[in-house]
DNA sequence: GCAAAAGTGTTGAGCATACACCCATGT
DNA sequence: ACATGGGTGTATGCTCAACACTTTTGC
């Protein structure tokens, strides 16, 4: 929460800067240790947890906005985004009004209106991120799916509405390019497919489906050090994965 | 296009109640004669045309919002819309403003602003709905996929991609219990997916699957009247219909 | 040599496709 | 009777799920 001082001026600098009524929020997944993990920003000496999020420059476009806004997040450039919903309930930011709202009047105080949202979803590599809280926050941390905290806001809903769709994009996308790194074994993409779903996945038929796809690239070495038997690395053949997202397959999980 | 007098009406009315920056276009799709119909409006003795749309009142949800919009162009109460995506570039209502930007000062002309509009695609049926035209329009039509008009604005994109949600939304939920009448034979849903595919499908191969999907009812008695054999009568039954538009199924064309 | 990880193969069920055939009705 | 639209049936092939087998590696 900002002081009286704090939020006059940021107030000043939104009304200047931002287009009134709007807001992006993003739900950044990220992948480690065989759990699917979301950015969380928690909010200075307050147990208060909001997902990313921020403004549109008025003469930004929407997905410029929410590439910047990712990008002071997460240090990360040309993140892989996608539009999925826009949330927009006269009530859904009452609190950000209840908890500003004596601190200056309705007329300059940014909070007081009412805003849409825009949710995105990144997918990001998770190694490749340094997550940065913003002025608000005193914290930008991943959390796991399992492990997720009581958001403010709507942002639980954002957050299921994103991996609703997430699920329903697996059926006709190639997913995984922006969450793994280049090079990965077959069982270490399996497991990604199975965080995101939340189940487990026959190995075999798995890795018989994917290569199907013809997104894969396997290359001449395995991978060495492990114990037992060494896995062949994979990397996405860039081109067919993004043929392939352009035009989308067919069949489901 | 309006008139001085008229626009400042216009504008001081939108000013009060309206929330700036954020239209509403509808995509509205009709069935008839084997034909997807979308709705369309065309400006007073201009030769330009726009998808139907309005604005959103400023303490009014999103979807009640689309509901209003359409009931106004269409007379239809609960209509079922889905929104499907948010467009946003800076320039897109570029046109919007040249038009009027002679007529009054940016500061109280609503069209001097920048516009983000939500798309929402409606299904609806052809024979319940009167088209009427709004303010700015001469008339109010409906216009089949294979001959629509070159729109003004991004019209063209939105309706591009309501459809190709449409579409995708073809492979995972029930459609036309929103676009058929209430009873109806099994050619005739046919031809509602061919004509939303713009593809043939097999006569024999469609029933077998629609049944399967069990979210029909035959009924007893089979049209009359007709030349030739008398085709059975459907309706969609409504449980199962809305589970499976909750759950969606698999597979696709 | 054994356990565990990983690669490859096989089989069977179900579903989609492409047909063939039968029934009803108006001309 | 026959052309046409419509309902039902069947054979083929493909895909997916389930499961068996083999290979490699560290202990």
């Amino acid at each position: 929460m900002l002081t009286k001082k704090g939020l006059k001026e940021f107030c000043a600098d939104a009304r200047e800067n931002y287009l009134p009524h709007i807001s992006i929020d993003c739900v950044v997944f990220g992948f480690h240790e065989g759990i699917m993990k979301v950015l969380v920003l928690k909010v200075q000496n307050e147990d208060e947890w909001y997902l990313p999020g921020g403004f549109m420059l008025k003469n930004e476009p929407i997905e410029k906005a929410a590439n910047r806004i990712l990008k002071e997040r997460t240090t990360l450039d040309k993140i892989f985004l996608q539009q999925f919903h826009v949330f927009g309930d006269p009530e859904r930011s009452k609190e950000h009004f209840d908890m500003y709202k004596d601190m200056l009047p309705a007329k300059e105080n940014w909070f007081a209106n009412r805003f849409l949202t825009i949710g995105y979803y990144a997918l990001v590599d998770f190694f490749e991120t340094s997550p940065n809280p913003d002025q608000f926050a005193e914290s930008c941390q991943w959390r796991g799916l399992d492990d997720l905290p009581d958001f403010k806001l709507d942002h639980a809903l954002i957050l299921k509405t994103a991996l609703d769709t997430l699920r329903l994009q697996l059926n006709y996308q190639p997913i995984g390019y922006n969450l793994m790194p280049k090079e990965f074994t077959m069982p270490e993409l399996q497991k990604l497919y199975e965080a995101i779903l939340d189940k487990k996945l026959d190995r075999r038929n798995f890795q018989r489906r994917m290569l199907g796809f013809g997104i894969l690239t396997r290359s001449d070495e395995p991978r060495k050090g492990g114990a037992h038997k060494a896995p062949y690395l994979y990397s996405f053949d860039l081109e067919n994965y993004e043929a392939a997202l352009r035009e989308g397959f067919k069949g489901g999980w």
